[in-house]
RNA sequence: GCGGGCAUGGCGGAAUUGGCAGACGCGCAGGAUUUAGGAUCCUGUGUCCCCGACAUGUGGGUUCGACCCCCACUGCCCGCACCA
C-alpha cells in the first residue's frame, strides 16, 4: 500500500493473515537440522462467548516468544487446540435442546475465526480438538494404561458432591468448599467412584519441582498442595482388647503430654466395637450431623469444637502405660493421616480449645510458654520436661530419640505424609470422554479392548443428568448393554464419563504429532519436539491442570511411553485483567470487556502491543482503554518514518547507539516478559528518530524487526515496502547488538556533594577520579565547591562521583 | 492461623537490583493547523514560599548515598487451612 496514504490495518491485517495461511509461514518442521523452540499456551475452552481479552493476555506473551524465537532462526512450534468437553457447553445444549457436538463446532468456528484476526502465529495444521474421537481414542488409551498399572481403581467414600451441577468433584475442582464451576456449596456424598492414584506420586512430583524453570510462586503452591509432612505414626492399644488405635502426629515429642485421644466420626473402629460401646447412639447421632455439614461449615465453626466421648472404650499410651478417653469429633478428618491423634492439649491449639471446653487435663512437656494462658505450640526453644526419657532434651532431640525409641518397641515408626487426594476421576455427565470399562458379574472391572478404542459418545436425545445422580448414558440400553471382552458373558459399560481435565492432561503431547493414527505421537516426535520449552498459563491451573498433567506424563514416563519425566521445562503465568471497577471480569457485574470492540476500530496490531504495554505481565491489571490511543501513535509514527527514509543500509553515527541499546533492551525484555518496558524502549527509539527527521534503511528495517513480535502486519507491510525479499516473520532477521558500542560510549556522571546532587558531567565510562576532577574545575557550575578539600571521595566508574567535603 | 506478594505523580506504570526517582504512555495546560469540532503536530507538566527545599504507605535504623537492605507498624491482594 502506498506510504503517503497513511496506514490502513483493516486492508493491511487482511491482506498478510492470507499471505501467512497460503505461505504456511507458521509450520513447524519435524526432525528439522534448526533447534526447536516448542512454545505453549493454555489451549481455550471455546465457549459460546468467544475470545474475551483474558485470552490475549495469556497468548500474546508466548505469541511473542515464537515470533522472536522464529527469527532468531529456531523452528518453532507454537500449536493452538481445543479443550471443549465440558459443562457450559453441555449445559447450554440443554438449556437450547441442541446437540452438544453442533454447538462445540460452532464455537470453534467463532474462536478460529477471532483468533486468526488477532494474527496469531498459531501451526494451524496442529490443531487438535479433545472432543473429537480420533483424539480422545487416546485418552481413553491412557485411561486403560493406568487401569492396567493399578493407577486407577473404584472406591467407595466420601467424595465432594455438586448438588446444582449434580457431579462429583475432585478436590482440586472444590477448592474452598464450592464447585469450581458454578460457585455453589459442595456437599460431601458416599459414593462409588474411580480415582487416580495422583497421591502415590506426591514425592514425585514435589522433587520433579527441582529441575523444571517454574515461577516460585508456582513452585510454592504446588508445593502447598501436596503438602508434605513429616511426624510418626504411634499405636495406642485399646485397652482391654486386641484391637489398637494408630495415630499421625507431628510432634511425637508431645506424647507424654497426651491426655485424651480424637478420632473422625467415619473411624472404622466406631462400628466394630458399638456393642460395647455404651451411647453408641449419641455417637451415631454425631456421625449424622457432623455428615450434613458441609467444609464451609465446618470452618465457619473453627472456634466452637463439638465432639463425644466414647463411653467404653480407653487407649493406653505406649510409652507410660496411662489409660486415656476417647472422643469422637470433627475436627479430625477420615481423609488425613489414620483419622485418629492424640490430643496434647498443652501444645496444640486445637486440642487445648477441646480441653478447656471438655473439661479435660493439660500437661505441660516443652517448658517456655504459660499454658495456663494458650497452648505452646513453638518448636525451636522449648526443653522437655514431665517426659520420662526425654527430659532435658530440645524438640528436635526429643523427635528423634521418641521416634528411635517407638521403632524398637514396634509401636510406631517415622511417617510422611501428603494433604494431595486421590483424584476422583468420573462425571455424571454426557460431555466428556466415555469411561473404556466393562463391568462384569464374573471377571469384576475390565478394560474395553485397545482394538475396539475410540469408545464413542453415543447420540442421545436427552443430555440431562438423571435425578439419582447417574451419566445420561445409563439409560442408553444399547450403549450399556455389551459382552465381556474375557469371558463374553453379558455385562454392562461404565457410564460415567471423564472430567473436563483428563484431555488437558497429554494435549501437549499429541501437537508434536497430532495426526498419528498409531500412537499418541511417534517416539521420534516426542525426542524431537519435548519437552515444551515455554509454557505460559493461569495460576488458576496451578493446581489443577498443570499438576494433573505432570502426572500423568510421569506414569507415561515410567511406561516408557514418552522420553521425559518433565513436561514443561518452564512455566510462567499471567495476571488477570480486572474490570474497569477493579473487580474480577464476570457477566453477573457486567464488567466484561469483549477484545472484538478494540479490534474493529485499532487493529489487531495495536490491540496486542496495548494489551503487553498496559502494566506488568504478572500482576493483576484493572482493564482501561485510556491510553491505547498512545499504542496507535506509536505505530502511526513509525509508519510515517517511510517517508523520511534513506538508502543507507547501515545505521547513521547518530542513531548507532540508540539502536544497539534498543536492539538489548528490546531482546532481553520479551524472554523476562518485561514486555511493557519493551514497548517503551522501542517508543523512546521511534520518537528520537522521528525528531532527528531522518532514518536510515537500516535503521528502519531493525526497528521493524523489533515491532513485529508485537504488531507483524504492519511490520510485515513497512518490510515490503523497503524492499526486501521474503516474509518477514519466517526470515533469520533478528539483530543483535554490538557489546562493544555499549561499553565504549560516554556516559553521564551524576556528582554529588555530601550526598546532594549537584550536577550531572559527560565522561567516559572508565575516566578516572583525577580526570574527573580536572573536568569539574573547568566547569564553572561547580565553581562553588573546593573538591580538593573533600575528605573522601566516592567514585564508581560510570555509576556516580560523590564529594564529602567538611 | 500458616505461606507468598504488593504499596512510587491526576491515572497505568519505569528505575541497569545500593548510585540522576518518576522512563514510556494516558490525562492536563499552552501553542500551531482548522469556518468549527475531532484528528494531528510542537512545547510544558511530582509538590512547595521555584535561589532552593521537600518527595517512593507510616515510624526508626544501616550507609558517602536507600523505592531498593534491616527492625517495627498500617493498609490492600493472593494461595492453603480444624492437615494433627
Amino acid at each position: 500500500m502506498a506510504i503517503n496514504e497513511g496506514y490502513d490495518f483493516r486492508q493491511t491485517e487482511k491482506k498478510w493473515q492470507k499471505i501467512w495461511e497460503e505461505n504456511k509461514t507458521f509450520q513447524a518442521k519435524d526432525q528439522d537440522d534448526r533447534e526447536k523452540f516448542y512454545g505453549l499456551i493454555e489451549f481455550p475452552y471455546p465457549s459460546g462467548v468467544g475470545l474475551h481479552v483474558g485470552h490475549i493476555r495469556a497468548f500474546t506473551s508466548i505469541e511473542i516468544i515464537s515470533r522472536m524465537k522464529r527469527m532468531q532462526g529456531y523452528n518453532v512450534l507454537f500449536p493452538i487446540g481445543w479443550d471443549a468437553f465440558g459443562l457450559p457447553t453441555e449445559n447450554f445444549a440443554i438449556k437450547t435442546g441442541r446437540n452438544p457436538r453442533e454447538v462445540t463446532d460452532e464455537n470453534i468456528k467463532t474462536f478460529t475465526q477471532q483468533l486468526q484476526a488477532m494474527g496469531y502465529s498459531f501451526d494451524w495444521d496442529r490443531t487438535v480438538d479433545t472432543t473429537d474421537p480420533d483424539y480422545y481414542k487416546w485418552t481413553q488409551w491412557i485411561f486403560l494404561k493406568l487401569f492396567e498399572n493399578g493407577l486407577a481403581y473404584k472406591d467407595t467414600c466420601y467424595v465432594n458432591f455438586c448438588e446444582n451441577c449434580k457431579v462429583v468433584l475432585a478436590n482440586e475442582e472444590s477448592q474452598g468448599g464450592v464447585c469450581d464451576r458454578c460457585g455453589s456449596e459442595v456437599v460431601q456424598m458416599e459414593k462409588n467412584v474411580w480415582f487416580l492414584r495422583i497421591k502415590q506420586y506426591s514425592e514425585k512430583l514435589l522433587e520433579g519441582l527441582n529441575e523444571v524453570d517454574f515461577l516460585p510462586r508456582i513452585k510454592v503452591e504446588q508445593q502447598n498442595w501436596i503438602g508434605k509432612s513429616t511426624g510418626a505414626e504411634v499405636t495406642f492399644k485399646i485397652a482391654g482388647e486386641e484391637d489398637t488405635l494408630v495415630i499421625y502426629t507431628t510432634r511425637p515429642d508431645t506424647l507424654y503430654g497426651a491426655t485424651f485421644m480424637v478420632i473422625a466420626p467415619e473411624h472404622p473402629i466406631i462400628d466394630k466395637y458399638a456393642d460395647k460401646i455404651k451411647n453408641i447412639d449419641e455417637i451415631y447421632a454425631y456421625r449424622e450431623e457432623a455428615k450434613k455439614k458441609n467444609e464451609f461449615e465446618r470452618v465457619q465453626l473453627v472456634k466452637d469444637k463439638t465432639g463425644v466421648r466414647i463411653d467404653g472404650l480407653r487407649a493406653v499410651n505406649p510409652v507410660n502405660g496411662s489409660e486415656l478417653p476417647i472422643f469422637v469429633a470433627d475436627y479430625v478428618m477420615m481423609g488425613y493421616g489414620t483419622g485418629a491423634i492424640m490430643a496434647v492439649p498443652a501444645h496444640d491449639t486445637r486440642d487445648y480449645e477441646f480441653a478447656k471446653k471438655f473439661d479435660l487435663p493439660i500437661i505441660e512437656v516443652v517448658s517456655g510458654g504459660d499454658i495456663s494462658e494458650e497452648a505452646y505450640t513453638d518448636c525451636n526453644d522449648g526443653i522437655m520436661v514431665n517426659s520420662g526419657i526425654l527430659d532435658g532434651l530440645t524438640v528436635p532431640q526429643a523427635k528423634e530419640k521418641i521416634i528411635a525409641y517407638l521403632t524398637e518397641q514396634g509401636v510406631g515408626h517415622q511417617q510422611t505424609n501428603y494433604n494431595m487426594k486421590d483424584w476422583a476421576f468420573n462425571r455424571q455427565r454426557y460431555w466428556g470422554e466415555p469411561i473404556p470399562i466393562i463391568e462384569c458379574p464374573h471377571c469384576g472391572l475390565v478394560g474395553v479392548p485397545e482394538e475396539e478404542l475410540p469408545l464413542r459418545l453415543p447420540e442421545v436425545k436427552n443430555y440431562k443428568p438423571t435425578a439419582t445422580g447417574e451419566s445420561p448414558l445409563s439409560e442408553i440400553e444399547e450403549f450399556v448393554n455389551c459382552k465381556c471382552p474375557k469371558c463374553g458373558a453379558p455385562a454392562k459399560r461404565e457410564t460415567d464419563t471423564m472430567p473436563q481435565w483428563a484431555g488437558s492432561s497429554w494435549y501437549f503431547l499429541r501437537y508434536m504429532d497430532p495426526h498419528n493414527s498409531e500412537a499418541l505421537a511417534s517416539p521420534e516426535a516426542l525426542k524431537y519436539w519435548g519437552p515444551v520449552d515455554w509454557y505460559n498459563g493461569g495460576m488458576e491451573h496451578v493446581t489443577r491442570h498443570l499438576i494433573y498433567s505432570r502426572f500423568w506424563n510421569k506414569v507415561l514416563y515410567e511406561l516408557g511411553i514418552v522420553p521425559f519425566s518433565e513436561p514443561y521445562k518452564k512455566r510462567t503465568y499471567q495476571g488477570l485483567i480486572l474490570g474497569e471497577d477493579g473487580e474480577k471480569m464476570s457477566k453477573s457485574r457486567g464488567n466484561v470487556v469483549n477484545p472484538t470492540d478494540y479490534v474493529d476500530k485499532y487493529g489487531a496490531d495495536v490491540f496486542r502491543t496495548y494489551m503487553m504495554f498496559l502494566g506488568d505481565y504478572e500482576k493483576a491489571v484493572p482493564w482501561s482503554s485510556n491510553s491505547i490511543i498512545g499504542v496507535k501513535r506509536f505505530l502511526d509514527k513509525i509508519w510515517e518514518l517511510q517517508s523520511v527514509c534513506t538508502d543507507d543500509p547501515g545505521y547513521s553515527p547518530a542513531h548507532t547507539e540508540l539502536m544497539h541499546e534498543t536492539i538489548k533492551k528490546v531482546t532481553e525484555d520479551i524472554l523476562a516478559m518485561k514486555f511493557n518496558t519493551a514497548v517503551a524502549a522501542m517508543m523512546k527509539a521511534v520518537n528520537t528518530i522521528v525528531s532527528d527527521k531522518t532514518v536510515t534503511k537500516g535503521e528502519l528495517s531493525d526497528l521493524v524487526v523489533l515491532l513485529a513480535p508485537y504488531a507483524p502486519h504492519i511490520c510485515e507491510e513497512i518490510w515490503q515496502n523497503l524492499g526486501h525479499e521474503g516474509i518477514l516473520s519466517s526470515s533469520n532477521v533478528w539483530p543483535t547488538y554490538d557489546p562493544a558500542v555499549l561499553e565504549n560510549r560516554s556516559v553521564e556522571i551524576p556528582v554529588q556533594v555530601n550526598g546532594k546532587l549537584k550536577g550531572v558531567i559527560r565522561a567516559a565510562k572508565d575516566a578516572d577520579v583525577e580526570a574527573l576532577k580536572a573536568q569539574l574545575k573547568a566547569d564553572e557550575r561547580f565553581a562553588a565547591f573546593d573538591f580538593d578539600a573533600a575528605v573522601k571521595t566516592i567514585y564508581v566508574p560510570g555509576k556516580i562521583l560523590n564529594f564529602i567535603i567538611r
